[in-house]
DNA sequence: AGTATTCTGTGCGGAACCGCGCATAAGGTC
DNA sequence: GACCTTATGCGCGGTTCCGCACAGAATACT
């Protein structure tokens, strides 16, 4: 597997942190390759790193004692995984696992710890991320009870393309099955009809968009609604347009500086 | 309205507060009535005030443009509401309104600011709470997608028992019909076959509650799973006994302090 | 006391999903 | 090319929940 150098700053929160704390933050960031499936982190276990990805997506899945699992929240290069070691409880009741394969930089738990202790931007930077998946959280919580298998499978499908920068994703209906917590069959129901809509169009494992206007419309009000509280929170992550600078806003992060690569894990 | 005095501590959070930190913090909170039904803040809008529940329920939840809604979470006197005040973004997508009339603790939005900013045990107090309302969050997720009303209830009516000192809930089956998302019929029904396995009792909107320990065996894991973690974020606030003062273990937090009340609002 | 309002109970047809079993087909492997 | 594994398609009966309509009963109002 060949590991692409990649620049940290292809996460947004990684980008958002200022020249002076970039300093000493960077030099304890490792980068990683991480493969489908993976588990990063187990429901309940101690997390020794937190992980920014790239071109990768994590998500978060809470499993029931009787197996069956749904998804909790989706963390790509817009985020981290591993908020419970800032906040406090060092571990959490969900499990994060690899949707989509790709690079992440990691740092040790510690060095998150002791980097958040300064109360500095670094906090305020992960503390607004944290206010952002906890509305996705929240709006998962809203689309569960609502909305039809259909228009969960749009939102789903835009958010995981949303951090991805192509329009293909390498996904099964099984999987897809397991995240929204619902029956593999179902998930083929509704990927049917946006495949005769000329929507989407997928072979064994290998979804693309072709229409994503088209999708977005037929998705529920929840993808919105996370899409522009993630916008307004994360001002400088303007969502389609990852490596391009943006404005900074009031929010004490200083613009981009020159990129530099770290050793790969 | 009689505006009983009421003392901060009755609130777990406040509780938690180490003496030195009290003597800046208590001078500003003000005692409030909530009434039932109460909008304590609205989606979007800019929060004012952070709120301290002593004996009354907020309910946080998103109500979606076709009027439906869902909630979010629950406070009572173990939390606070208007966390998107010390996270950053000031105001949140979804509304919080009074599940249960009574008294609350209220403080100006720039004070929890300056108190936070300080990066203190308060704010280590508040982020671990943060986490446990995440934590909640996403097993209301879970929960949403994969238990049935009759589990849920049971959930709902325990976490609501768990903020209130008396077995007793005023609320209508439509109010709570409107909290899990679901039907009023449907509470109803489940209502119903509550009151014939002698569970709980009920007569136009005040429910009673018999047999905590079946009502307990009813519920889905998910009430379990959201106590356990409250419990292991928040070790001060052992449920069922508040005014008990407990053992502190690694927080920073120091244990009771004399007991005084504040100007009623 | 009489009336209005609110809360709860019930029934019916329909929609969305589930669980299960099995058929088909597309790729990988040798 | 033959075989095996994996991904997708489809059908069937059953359950849960929805939307709607309406009836009875308890409380509030005047």
């Amino acid at each position: 597997m060949p590991t692409t150098q990649a620049s940290p700053q292809q996460n947004h929160l990684l980008g958002a942190i200022p020249e002076a704390e970039w300093e000493r933050f960077a030099p304890h960031l490792t980068q990683m390759h991480l493969e489908l499936g993976e588990v990063i982190y187990e429901s309940g276990s101690n997390q020794p790193h937190v992980y920014f990805p790239t071109d990768s997506i994590i998500s978060l899945l809470y499993v029931m004692e009787n197996g069956s699992s749904a998804e909790i929240a989706i963390v790509g290069n817009e985020g981290l995984v591993g908020i419970s070691l800032f906040m406090g409880g060092g571990t959490t009741p969900s499990r994060a696992i690899v949707q989509s394969a790709g690079q992440a930089f990691r740092m040790k738990a510690q060095w998150i710890r002791d980097e958040f202790i300064l109360a500095g931007p670094v906090q305020q930077v992960f503390l607004r991320y944290t206010q952002a998946l906890l509305t996705q959280m929240a709006q998962t919580a809203v689309c569960n009870r609502h909305h039809h298998v259909d228009q969960q499978l749009c939102r789903w499908l835009l958010m995981s393309l949303d951090r991805l920068s192509s329009n293909e994703l390498t996904m099964t209906q099984e999987l897809i099955a397991n995240m929204l917590g619902v029956r593999r069959e179902g998930v083929t129901e509704a990927a049917g009809k946006l495949q005769h809509l000329g929507i989407i169009e997928y072979h064994r494992g290998k979804i693309t968009v072709l229409d994503r206007p088209h999708l977005e419309r037929m998705a529920c009000e929840c993808y919105q609604v996370v899409k522009k509280e993630f916008a307004r929170l994360l001002p400088w992550d303007n969502g389609q347009t990852p490596s391009v600078a943006s404005v900074d806003r009031k929010t004490g992060a200083s613009p981009r500086r020159s990129r530099k690569t770290i050793a790969a894990g």
